[in-house]
DNA sequence: ATTTGCAACTTGACACTGTCAAGTTAATTG
DNA sequence: CAATTAACTTGACAGTGTCAAGTTGCAAAT
């Protein structure tokens, strides 16, 4: 007979469905509903059973983060591609992926950004290992870049559209509803960004 | 003989002081360490007095909010006030304020943004309930504003301000050793900013 | 001055959480 | 077929938020 996936254990890729069940839990009840022992039931083994996979809770919440970064990837690189393909566009694209991905996900983006992570940490080849901030590098790269070079550029781009989608997201910008919404291209026209030759 | 203030119940002010046993847990163990119970053990009541000073944990972390919001604000005014009294040097001192208030107080400062709450409403009178908010709308208004008003200019200089010092502390910028660090007014040298007149 | 009322706080309980130690099961290996 | 081992279960424990029911002490009312 074939191999049965109804068994009491040996579940095909629990590690996997554990992830799955806590990014779930996080969308359905937020940060407070994210439970070890949740994520457990869900994917229908014993409370106990994620400790041989994660490192308790933490270990959980680092690999949920890690998948939230490939979704978080995927959505700004989708949105670039189906964009005009030139600078300003690609750029507005990806931001509007990034402020995107903050409104369909959030307890999942803020999860992901209250992690402690290195995400510039650069390897060997002068890439960072995470690829998120490598589709942000490379809208940033056709801009002319001052003194400080395209650091400086990464910096002011990325700061400004995480501070734009985390207070947005909170519920801290754009509340006032007599008050026009402003758009990512309206908060970008701020920013001294030349197209380069 | 004289008030005993070694009475078993009767605290002065016992609101006040849970308040601040918060925020000491919230600096000493970071935000998995700001419990009821260790609040009110560290203001010498039971473990169920928070109870009639607060709405349960969310109504504390509310409470903690708002004075840190109060020291959040104090912060920034008093760097304005030791800064050149013209535009840029106070904007840059309101910055360092708020990019500081992040380094000195994480975990704070995390459970502050983390809150959903409508920092930008304005009242009556066009300003806002916010005292923190208020005093970046007045470091914003010597600027000239594009098209788009002085809410662009505010929208601009407080997400780059907010995701700046966010990654900052996170750790998810300026972490390569090998890579200068990057100032606030370096920062700020990438934003469109010209004084009035 | 005594009673009454009430707000502040305590005590005890409950369900839920993360984590650990020990047991059980199933599949692989020799 | 026996032994090993990884995957999972079971049971326990301390800690958590929250609720219900006391207790206490002060202040106003009679």
């Amino acid at each position: 007979m074939s191999k049965s996936t109804q068994k009491p254990h040996h579940h095909g890729d629990l590690r996997a469905a554990l992830i799955l069940s806590g990014i779930e839990l996080l969308e359905e009840g937020g940060v407070t509903a994210l439970t070890l022992r949740k994520c457990a039931a869900r994917a229908g083994v014993s409370h106990a059973a994620p400790a041989h996979h994660f490192e308790g809770l933490q270990g959980l919440i680092r690999a949920i983060t890690d998948r939230g970064m490939s979704m978080f990837a995927t959505a700004m690189q989708s949105k670039i591609d189906a964009a005009e393909d030139s600078p300003f566009p690609r750029l507005y694209a990806m931001c509007e992926g990034y402020l995107n991905f903050f409104i369909e996900h959030q307890a999942l983006a803020n999860l992901m950004f209250n992690q402690k992570s290195e995400l510039m940490t650069k390897s060997a080849g002068g890439r960072t290992t995470n690829a998120a901030f490598n589709i942000l590098v490379s809208a940033c790269a056709p801009f002319i870049h001052g003194p400080l070079g395209h650091q400086a550029t990464e910096y002011a781009v990325w700061s400004l559209i995480q501070g734009f989608s985390h207070l947005t997201v909170m519920g801290q910008i754009s509340c006032d509803p007599n008050q026009p919404q402003i758009s990512v291209a309206d908060l970008f026209s701020m920013l001294n960004l030349q197209v380069a030759e």
